[in-house]
DNA sequence: ATTAGCACTTAAGGACTCGGAGTGCTAGGA
DNA sequence: TCCTAGCACTCCGAGTCCTTAAGTGCTAAT
């Protein structure tokens, strides 16, 4: 059905069509991309195109642009993924190993590859998931208020502040507060966060009763911030890169869709092994706003263990083998850097 | 020189350009905003306040449109802030007091903000430069590293990895961590932020001389973590809401201008006592992107105590009172809201 | 000081034309 | 059987022209 030489007239019309902006035609094409040839052998190869859904014109005399399903083929069979230069992947590294901090490293990234893909890039922060407890500190606030700070092997910090019920706030004594410290840590610590409910769960009976008001609130409040998603955090850049272009759907609406983080996280996080890279094409994104969007993602991790994914997005008419080189090299950078701090 | 009536045009202009996007006449104001006198008369008006450069039209047969200087007029002397009504305060009141964790105060107010005024919102973190010193944690990571984590009484925690010279890391024992906790809390604790820098200044001198390396890496990375203005740390929401709008300057420019954070702390940033409301208007603001916009901002603390600020960007042409209501409103509440915690 | 009347300007929108790019189809050639 | 040349057809987009509506500035009268 579909001969190399068709398929060579659907690579030929993505990467004009990518290039351009404007629907290309059978003539253009001859004289360019020499595939030796004439103009109306490429037409009849472009009516097959047509009618396998490949390609589509926009008005009758126009020439023909890529459909989703015609970026898919081309992404799946007709592309490479273009590694960087050299020159690219040294700024990226010098870049980001700059950062201080789990926060810069983050912001940081999501400039990098807005910047190295001219596009909105996204960035999802490590999951708690993969991670285990470090250390769990707890400081007394004063009154009736316990400050809980978990810190993991991952570089991460989650702080809540502990409200014990008033009737035991009397029972807030640095001593309680120290031997709860002593015992969550011997019991969690090291321990998989996915296992530390498992493990806190008959904690309270084996104090004395004077400390399980206390104890209580603690953990009430460790399990609610481990049941929280926190790999829901993301961090959005590249926003102005939109501007150029003009979509099918409004600005407007792929705008909104991109705030909604919620959104985000079902496009980042559906499937896909940690360096390996996603490419969603147009209407395969389930949110309406963004069926004139595509999605490159990939995740990152320490070794072959995935802590969170990254990616941009861009229009569907983008240039796919850079993206993914881009997206793929930024996320193996991300994973060493985090690995190391 | 500029009679009540012609503030009455001028007034009337701002409103009207305001509600229609549509450079407006002197017929249409006469008819619609009963000002009592002919089109003739206002015309006259309108050339005086054309001379005075309050006004300007696009083009010769076109309606009148304000100038920034107009603009600039009609915030300070025509106008008033317009309070929120009671259903939008119970909103703003729910929606903020649903949050746990400083993070989310942020996240949420944002959001807010952008809803309310239907532009884009923008909000500071609480700066750590007014806050007391609640605790400082350390944690030993294993090897030579250590975490330190800064607990404030504002709610803030700013947790740095701390590594300690190599030919000194065997003394990192468990001792000297715990010694230097309770030395670094005595000294520092309930100290203002700004003041930590003195406190500690001879500490190591009185610690044993094993102790001191560790005590010299903890404090440098302790004093760099106050130095660092984490006061630019911003959030920012509602950039959909741009779409919508037609800048005379390239949507492009303006994405860029917020998405340069230092930019926006820059403009949050200038003058300001809390609970004042800004308002810079066009050309007013320095960065060349925003010639177009208007910003108002307001600082949010506790009690007189500016904490951070927190504003929106919208086109000049913007609805000035109820934007002040809102901006003026949000910011009450988060101060409450941040005391609260 | 205000108003009515009038001539003038200008952008926006609609109708029309025209050229170019591109197509589909058919018939002839390797 | 596949490719190519040629040709008639379609349709968008740019350009031109015209008309309309809104608005102005000026002058003279109240």
């Amino acid at each position: 059905m579909l001969d190399d030489r068709k398929l060579a007239v659907l690579r030929a019309i993505v990467e004009g069509y990518v290039s351009t902006n404007e629907p290309v035609g059978s003539k253009a094409l001859a004289s360019r991309h020499n595939l030796g040839v004439s103009p109306a052998t490429i037409r009849n190869d472009m009516v097959a195109l047509e009618e396998d859904g490949y390609i589509a014109q926009p008005h009758t005399s126009a020439g023909r642009i890529p459909t989703d399903k015609g970026y898919r083929l081309f992404v799946d069979r007709l592309s490479a993924v273009r590694p960087l230069s050299a020159a690219e992947r040294r700024a990226i590294e010098s870049f980001l190993s700059g950062a201080v901090d789990l926060d810069e490293i983050v912001t940081r990234t999501v400039r990098l590859l807005a910047q190295l893909t001219r596009q909105v890039a996204v960035v999802q922060y490590p999951s708690l998931t993969h991670s285990t407890v470090q250390h769990i500190e707890l400081v007394p606030l004063g009154g009736t208020r316990v400050m809980m700070v978990l810190i993991t092997d991952t570089g991460r910090v989650e702080q809540r502040v502990v409200e014990v019920a008033e009737e035991s706030g009397e029972n807030i004594t640095n001593v309680a507060v120290e031997h709860l410290r002593t015992v969550l840590n011997t019991v969690a610590g090291g321990k998989w966060l996915t296992e530390v409910p498992d493990a806190v769960a008959d904690l309270p009976a084996q104090l004395p009763p004077e400390e399980r008001p206390l104890a209580a609130s603690v953990l009430s409040v460790l399990l609610e911030s481990l049941v929280e998603r926190h790999d829901e955090k993301v961090v959005m850049g590249g926003t102005a890169n939109l501007a150029a272009v003009d979509f099918s759907a409004s600005l407007r609406d792929v705008l909104e869709a991109l705030e909604e983080h919620v959104v985000l996280m079902r496009l980042l996080g559906e499937a896909g092994d940690p360096s390996m890279l996603t490419v969603r094409i147009g209407a395969e994104n389930s949110h309406e706003g963004l069926h004139s969007t595509s999605i490159v993602s990939a995740g990152y991790g320490v070794g072959d263990q995935a802590l969170a994914k990254l990616g941009v997005v861009g229009p569907t008419r983008m240039d796919y083998p850079g993206t993914m080189g881009a997206v793929r090299a930024v996320a193996r950078y991300v994973g060493e850097i985090v690995a190391r701090q």
